[in-house]
Order: structure tokens, then sequence, then C-alpha cells
DNA sequence: CGATCAAATTTGAACGATCAAACTGTGGGT
DNA sequence: ACCCACAGTTTGATCGTTCAAATTTGATCG
């Protein structure tokens, strides 16, 4: 539809060659400060703007990172996600790095995904999450040499100080600690704690969190820890019958879903004001007025690109700077 | 880090020309069967996938789509839109296209945004939603012959039927109707609306489903429409006032939230089980156990697609075929 | 004034694919 | 035997940019 300007037409106008323009847009320190503007004010003129494809042929780059967009998971929990994504791409766009999407159902999947992505030039690296033991995409992207980094730690076999693995993620203990304490602090001591079954990465750590936080004061006895899979309904259907049993002043929770779950199974029981504090900090539990722990998705957002791109501001294929490998947010609690 | 395959290699692989190759991937129905296996079977020996950048300067089309992801507006209902930015991706993915994700905080950023990767060659059509009143895009868009659909009827100014104008939307009062007409025959003849101030098109078109349904049963005294403007904690509130005021048989709500909000409002009252219908089907509804009436985002997105693309399953920059230039999907309720 | 060297700019080639046109070979009709 | 039509294949040019090397310009110095 409309006419292309190419770099030659900028040349023309501005009565330069070619490389010079591209000079001037890449590498301005190497022309002269009037040239410079002259060809600067040509491609105002114009309106020009490199063509990308041709760019990425030539530099062999794209300059574009790799999402996946998870299959809807029916969790509250995926709004977290969404920050995240959303702060990478305004991060990115700072940049000038792209971000494209691809959809995939399984890892063998999103491996081959990444196979056609790399191989077709499409992507520099990608970012992931949600690794678990044994998970075969960190291997595979090792041993491709696509980089990239991953939102979560790598629970899984390989070193979590691995330099080659970069890696963000947000200090759930830290998180859970801080719950903690404000519990103990305004509530009073027999706190209990609601996650999931142990073995999830994620969740062990928010658990521990707690812990170490409870432990030094209350017997375990007076504060317990329950587990439920995952869900808004059983976690109030548990909590429900658990409340009969057991007298606590406080509840600190893994998740914002099952913080919900506990209120609901607490206000069925007439206690609507149970102090109950939830991970994630979503619009449901900050309209129902519970704490929750806030993870900062833009923070952590900001690490990965920051992370990812060497200091020149390029996607590097090399090994991190040791010490630099990873960056752990720590997490803001918000009281109501 | 990986060698790069290229189409020759394949071709002197397979003992034929470059162009062969190509014809193979492109059309291979001017290809001789036998040399077809052949090359085949070169191109997964050598494991060659086109160098995107390559097709894309010599085709100048870029096979991408544009999709921007809205700023974490901290409601429910951000999850119908990330439910259809991940269907929009799969579908995508299988009609060989890319999505391309920006950021934008106003209208005129996303215009800015447009700009560039139109010019950069990075997109072929953009995908846009939250249409309103006078807003500038779509003229901008018209103008530049940058193909787009949008998920959400063109409320504004122009022709609702332009052709060139594409949109997919859901039948917002069709769902509202379907809901209204299972309260009225479960639950009895006073059934409410709770929605939007007046002026919102999606607000005003779930209202208009209601107002059909109930208007020629009952009086609009017994049947009263509230309004609010957003939230969860907002609903709650004027529900809590009105429903001491006036006697219902159940609640027909403009959204997630605003169902949410008035479940706990009736809860306060110890009306619990009061039927309330919501509109987006949500998980947070579906741990409550209301009904609520999905929206369907994946059907929808498949209609993007198919819109956008032509007959030929590529993006063209045209007007569309008469009479196919939109799509209204029906929206299912979902009874709990 | 010519030599020297760095800074600034230009030229030719290349990235890897597809388009358009030219070229083969094969079979049929007269 | 000739020409023609046509399916199948190859050749040369091209998309718009950046890299690498060559060239020009300009200042400095003996």
């Amino acid at each position: 539809m409309t006419e292309a300007v190419t770099i030659d037409d900028v040349a023309r106008q501005a009565g330069v060659s070619r490389q010079t323009v591209s000079n001037v847009l890449n590498a301005p320190q190497v022309v002269r400060e009037s040239t410079r503007q002259r060809v600067m004010q040509a491609v105002e003129q114009l309106g020009y703007s490199p063509n990308s494809s041709a760019r990425r042929l030539r530099t062999r780059r794209s300059s574009t990172i790799g999402v996946r967009l998870d299959a809807y998971a029916g969790g509250i929990s995926g709004v977290v996600l969404d920050r995240f994504v959303h702060a990478l791409t305004e991060r990115a766009g700072a940049r000038r790095l792209r971000v494209l999407l691809y959809a995939a159902r399984t890892p063998e999947d999103e491996i081959s995904r990444w196979d056609e992505l790399m191989r077709g030039g499409d992507v520099d690296a990608v970012v992931i999450s949600g690794t678990f033991h044994g998970d075969p995409r960190t291997g595979w992207l090792l041993g491709r040499g696509l980089p990239f980094v991953s939102f979560g730690r790598p629970w899984g076999a390989d070193d979590i100080d691995d330099p080659a693995h970069l890696w963000v993620d947000v200090d759930g203990a830290a998180g859970t600690r801080a719950a903690t304490t404000h519990a103990l602090e305004t509530a009073g001591p027999r706190v209990a704690f609601l996650g999931w079954p142990t073995g999830s990465g994620t969740g062990d750590d928010r658990e521990r969190g707690w812990r170490e936080t409870i432990g030094p004061r209350a017997g375990s006895a007076s504060a317990p820890r329950w587990a439920v899979q995952e869900g808004i309904a059983e976690a109030r259907e548990l909590v429900g019958r658990e409340l009969a049993r057991h007298e606590i002043d406080a509840l600190v929770c893994a998740s914002d879903s099952l913080a919900v779950g506990a209120h609901l199974a607490a206000a069925d029981l007439g206690r609507p004001h149970l102090p109950i504090v939830g991970f994630d900090n979503t619009p449901v539990v900050e309209a129902l007025g519970l704490s929750s722990v806030e993870q900062l998705p833009e923070q952590v957002a900001a690490a990965a690109i920051d992370l990812i791109t060497g200091p020149g501001g390029e996607i590097e294929a090399r090994a991190a700077t040791p010490g630099a490998a990873h960056a752990l947010i720590v997490p803001r609690l918000i009281v109501r």
C-alpha cells in the first residue's frame, strides 16, 4: 500500500552513501556530527524505518525473544504469568527487542517449536517458565546453544549455580517469612500454613519461609500445616474440616486460590475476619480484603531481560558472567 | 552454534536446483512426485528449515500478526483476553503465521508502534481490541492499509457493516438472554440486572438481552436494573444496599466481577443461594458455584484468523468478501 | 611541500530465499 | 518429419541491509 522507503532513498536525499546512513543509525560515533544531522533530517523527512527482514538476514540475528503462552490452566495464578509477559514486552521494547509468542502443549511439543524457531532464525533466545524435576527442556537448550532464561529456579538435576543456566525467580521463602512475621505480630502465636503436597519446589520454598519463622517461637502442634492439591473448592472443604478441630489465630497460604478457599471456609464457620494471607496479590483477594504477597512481576521481567542481554544490550550466545547468572526478587507483603 | 543449512545444501544433496527445492516446499503440485520425494528426503536428512528472514525479504510479507498485550487492568475480565490471545497463537501456528506482541499505553502510542512495525515489515496485520467511540485507531489502520481485525464491534462512528472493517465479537445480548431465560424458568419472575452505566457498547448490548427477555413478562418495577462502575467491592456495596429494599428472585450480571460482588453481598445478608449469573466464566465464579456465560474465546480467535486470512490462507490487503466481514459468536450459558 | 596517519566515507560482496523468464524433454497431431 | 503444447526444471536477478575492505579527505609534522 504505502511506497517502501529504503536506505538508498535516504542516502540519495542526504547526498551520502548507503553505508553512511547505516552508520548513522547503527554506529553514530563513526560519522561526523554534521553529516549525522543531515542524514537524520532525511530520515525524518522520508519517514524511513529499516526493513528488519533485510537487517536480520544480514546480521544473522533476529533481536526477538520467544515466549510460550501457557495453555490456560484455569487457575488464578495465571495472572502472575500474564503480568510477567506484559512487563517483558514493555521492557523488551525499550531494548529494541521483539517478543514472539508460541503455543505448546507438552515439553516435547515446545522443543520442536524451538527447533523450528531457531533454525528459521526467528528467535535469538527464549524465556521459559515452570521448570520441573527431570525437565528435558533445559538440557536441549544448553545442548543446542539457544540462549534462554527461566522464570523459576531450576529445581531439577542441573546445578542451580551453573552460570550457563540463567534464571530469575521470586524469593518465596522471604515472602512467607514476611507474611508469617506480620501474622505473629498482629494476630497471635498460632499461625497455620496452607500449601501444596511436598515435592513442588515452589511450594516447599514458600513453606520453608513459614516454618523458619514459626519454628523458633511455637511448637508445631499449635501451628498446623495443611496441604491440598490446588483449587478454591478443595481448599474450602479442607479448611472447613480442619478449622473445626484446630484453634488458630491466622493462616498463611501458598497461593491466592488457597487463600480464597480458606476465607470462604472461615466465613462459613462465622469467622470472616480470620486473618489470612495469600500469595500473588490477585484482584480477588484484593476485593475480599485479604493480605497477600505481591510477586512484582515487573521487576522479574526487568531482571530477565537484563540477564539475557549482555552488557552491549545484545543477545549473545555466551555463558554469563559468573556471579550474575541469576536474580532473586524479594516480594512485598501487601497488608489489608 | 549449529551450522546453518541452506536451500543450496539441500539442492546439492538431492541433485536438483535451488528453485526445485523451493517449489517442493511452496508449490508441490508443480514438481514431479519422484523428485518431490527425493528432495523431501534430503530435507529430513539435513534437517533443513527455511530461513524466514530471507523468505520475508523476498516475498515482502512477514506472515506475522501483531497483538497488543493490554496493560494489566487489574480486573478479572483480563482472563478472557488472555484466553483469546492464547487461542489466537495456537490457531495462527496452524496457519504458519506468527504472533508478535507489542505493548502500548495509549491509542496514540499504539499507532506509533504500528507505524514502526508496519514500515519495518514486521507485521502483515494486527488484532485490536477494546474499540470505543471516537477511536482514532481504526481510521489510521484503514488509511494506511494495514489489515486488521478487531475483537469487539466497532461501536464508534464508522459503519458496522463496512466490509473493510473486519471484526469478531461475542453476542452479549444472546448470552444475557440465555441467562435471563434460565433464571426465569428456575428461580422466579423477578430477575434483576446488574451492569455498568449506560454508554459502553458492550454493557448496553448485554443489558439489551436481559431487557428483551424480561420485558414481555414482568413490569420493570419488580425487576430492577442496577449499575456500578466496575469492581467487586463496589458491586458488593451497592447490591448490599439494594437487596435490603427490593425483593428479587435472581440476578443477571454483565461480568463475573459484578457477580462475585453480588454474591458476597447476598451471603452477607444470609442469602448465599440467591441465583446469580455472571459473564466470562472465570475460575472464581466456578469456585463459588455461580452460573456464568462462557465467551468461548477459542471460537472467537478461530474466527478472527479466518477473517484475516483470505481463502488462500495468506494475509491480503483487501476488502473482505462482502458479507464475510465479521463473525458474531454465540456464547454458552454454564449452569451451576 | 610532500609524507604520514587517522578519521570519514564509499564500494563491492554477501546474507538465503523467491520471482520471472528461459530452457529442456516428451508426446500428440497433421 | 515437423511443429506445437506443456509439464518439469534450471538460470539470473532481486529483495534491503550490513560487513569488510578500499578509498578519499583532512590535519599534522619534519
